[in-house]
DNA sequence: TTTTTTGATTATGTACTACAAATGAAATTT
DNA sequence: AAATTTCATTTGTAGTACATAATCAAAAAA
């Protein structure tokens, strides 16, 4: 194993400031309280008294649990706990610039292996509207500049995902789409498959599930070729 | 649309709280001066004075920032930029008992279509040890007691993505357990595909990669079936 | 001269007080 | 009884003070 990986395995022990650990027990207090979204919490005097802690820290911990939507607060009604964005807590630190390395490469393939699984979903789901939508963006992209090859990408699988009737997944393919973007722009000469997208809409129309997953392989397989 | 797609649609114009508009700032201050991980960033009186907010309101959003790994801080070095990690802060939100149900169910397909995808990545780093270890796994659950089930499912699904190379990957699928669970618990009557584990370990060895997909969908379809 | 020790310095961590702003509830007026 | 005003309460923000710990440099010891 790489150093790189010591951290992943050997999480710290303590939590080194007051508001770590005050964060932390307040997910266990919500957590063994059971607080359904709704609820109203003590107020911060409380709360700060009970954990024997100044306001100061515990609103450091509160900023937090309310970054990530767990919990809204209003003037004097005090505190509800609420249904936390678990998509917009990923957002935030979904920066290619940040990750490192190997974890860029994984979330990479992330994105290969989604749209590889999406055929279930779409063979359930598909409508005729859909297909036409999507031949309608495939078609636009036959004689454009290869400036806007990204853009016309970023469409096709776009409406695919948007056909899994599956919101969370396609706003989870949103938000890696830059990782993706970074991680093609890298590459040297631009990756294009044997099938291409007309191919897959025509698939989708006529063709079997089998036939779209083959098609799915051949269209990804320049990106598969580089994985090791 | 449904009505709770309008809080997706729209979001609120301004953020309510000086914390809230101090992180995107600080955000935003550290993209545009491209802080790598390890630089130094200024201290807090010099970044509360800048951005005209009391230090206490810097704090709330720094504590922020350093929970989700952005920035680390030591008492006299001051504060670096770090690397987040991505994984870490998602885990912080999942919880089956918090989510509404439309994204459990959203959740619940993501893991369907991972484990549909995952095929190409297996057949592209699959060892025979790997296959050996999963095929120890599966014939442990021969005789296995109906309480055990989900301890065995988990331990031969987390083996597939333990064999797919890939550490992101492997955590997310770590991280949606809970959701699986939870909704395969829902699930009246178990459900067990025509393939079984042994069947898929089979594939592994001598079958091709459409085979072991088909093997998968088989497995899968009782779930796949629930779906609409 | 090199090493160790000591101490000053400095940035973060925590506590406390004070007040502003908002808002729900109670009291008052019509 | 309805509308208005006042009051009380809780979060939001500011500012001060001090504790804590890490760093660096100076002083002392080898």
């Amino acid at each position: 194993m790489a150093t790189s990986d010591l951290s992943k395995d050997l999480a710290p022990i303590v939590s080194n400031t007051m508001a770590d650990m005050v964060e932390i027990r307040l997910r266990e207090y919500l957590k063994r309280k059971s607080f359904r979204p709704g609820d109203a919490l003590p107020k911060e005097l409380e709360l700060a008294e009970a954990l024997g802690v100044s306001r100061n820290v515990l609103r450091e911990a509160l900023s937090r649990l309310r970054m990530l939507g767990m919990i809204e607060t209003k003037k004097k009604r005090g505190m509800v706990l609420a249904r936390p964005d678990i998509l917009g807590t990923f957002e935030r630190v979904l920066d290619p610039l940040i990750i490192d390395t190997g974890t860029l490469q994984d979330i990479f393939e992330l994105r290969l292996v989604l749209e590889m699984g999406l055929a279930d979903l779409l063979y359930i789901r598909k409508t005729d509207k859909d297909i036409q939508e999507l031949e309608a963006i495939a078609k636009k992209e036959v004689n454009v500049d290869n400036t806007f090859r990204i853009k016309t990408e970023i469409a096709f699988h776009g409406k695919l995902y948007e056909m899994s009737g599956n919101d969370t997944l396609k706003r989870f393919q949103i938000m890696l789409l830059p990782i993706f973007d970074y991680m093609v722009a890298v590459e040297q000469q631009p990756t294009r498959g044997d099938v291409t997208h007309m191919d897959l809409v025509q698939i989708l129309k006529n063709g079997s599930k089998e036939d779209f997953k083959r098609g799915m392989e051949s269209h990804l397989k320049p990106h598969f070729d580089r994985l090791k």
